[in-house]
DNA sequence: AGCAAATACTTAAAGCTTGTAAGTAAGCGA
DNA sequence: TCGCTTACTTACAAGCTTTAAGTATTTGCT
């Protein structure tokens, strides 16, 4: 027989894939190795156990999504920075829904620290640059506005927003209207 | 032997507890069964299958929750009524992780229109009568509003603030400040 | 090319999970 | 006390995770 060519990286990529098309909660070792034509022991040449497949696909989709935030960003300043950003982030969570909801997996600090998820902290804060707020000031806009992100795309992709007839981009929309205009007005202490 | 006296709303509840205990993910109709003293098969008279039951913690959650939140928003307006809503939440968010991660169950659409959501829905349309703000963009601020509460806490109780010295709790009191000043100056369309 | 070593995968098996079906025992009403 | 309903157990099938040991394939050395 011949055999299959697994990676690490190949696998990865294919329960990210995976997780994109029947969820990430269904992503399960024996679903993982069926689609390579393998049996499940198979997997364990590669990676530790179930939970490192999901720490990896996570660390993956991360990175992936600080690329096109990056991508999206390169060159902009101000609401335009904002807008596109935050495009960037909603845009990845809806096309990639399986991946989106594997970020947010649990991860040990050092894992976390060594993630993309800084990067996208980082890039928050340039964000900022075109808004004026020093610290403590800034941390808190970058927490609040990835909490907004975050809190925005993943009701939406829920279906939390589906009970009412105004459309969910209508309203992404005009939140970041209303981020750019609290961000040139954040209130004092 | 003596019957162990199971109903849904022990084991809703236990389920719940359990949750809040060991995490959601890890609540099995094996450990909960367990926790009574009974065989796994017992659980079946009582509910239909592992779905039916993570659903009823998530709609025990919502209620809890907005029952919570109606306490907190008796009496107050204006800035008042939205940090002692916002801090209702967070509060119940942190005290109970488990059941606010139940609460991210996909409901299908009949069963999320009779849950304690359309409650929260309400409150938060009630707070913003404080603030002035005529449709569309009541809607608006009412998605904005619980996706940053939503996304906040579920960035805080995931980690996700961890790698920086500021305080989370600090962060948000002034994310509500923010919000606040946000819904007495919306920006027009 | 041919052989040994390393690698990739399979088989086998244990222990866990969900779920169904059939059997038994407890408690209630007459 | 008899019999019925209800609550639970036993037994079992099927799927998942993971380890250990075995086999086949490829690599690399001579």
């Amino acid at each position: 027989m011949a055999r299959a060519g697994l990676t690490v990286e190949r696998l990865t990529r294919a329960a990210a894939d995976l997780a994109d098309e029947i969820g990430f909660q269904n992503v399960t070792v024996s679903a993982l190795t069926r689609s390579f034509g393998v049996k499940p022991a198979a997997l364990y040449a590669h990676i530790k156990d179930a939970r490192d497949l999901r720490v990896k696909v996570a660390l993956l989709a991360m990175a992936e999504l600080a690329d096109r935030a990056a991508a999206a960003l390169a060159g902009r300043a101000g609401k335009d920075a904002l807008v596109a950003f935050a495009n960037a982030y909603r845009d990845y969570a809806r096309q990639h829904p399986g991946r989106y909801a594997a970020m947010q997996t649990e991860l040990d600090p050092e894992t976390a620290a060594a993630s993309a998820g800084s990067r996208h902290a980082e890039m928050t804060r340039a964000i900022l640059r075109g808004y004026e707020l020093s610290e403590p000031d800034q941390t808190d806009a970058v927490r609040m506005l990835h909490s907004t992100f975050h809190g925005y795309v993943s009701l939406e992709t829920t279906g939390g927003f589906r009970h009412h007839p105004r459309e969910a981009a209508a309203s992404w929309s005009r939140t970041l209207d209303a981020l750019d205009a609290l961000l040139r007005n954040w209130p004092p202490a």
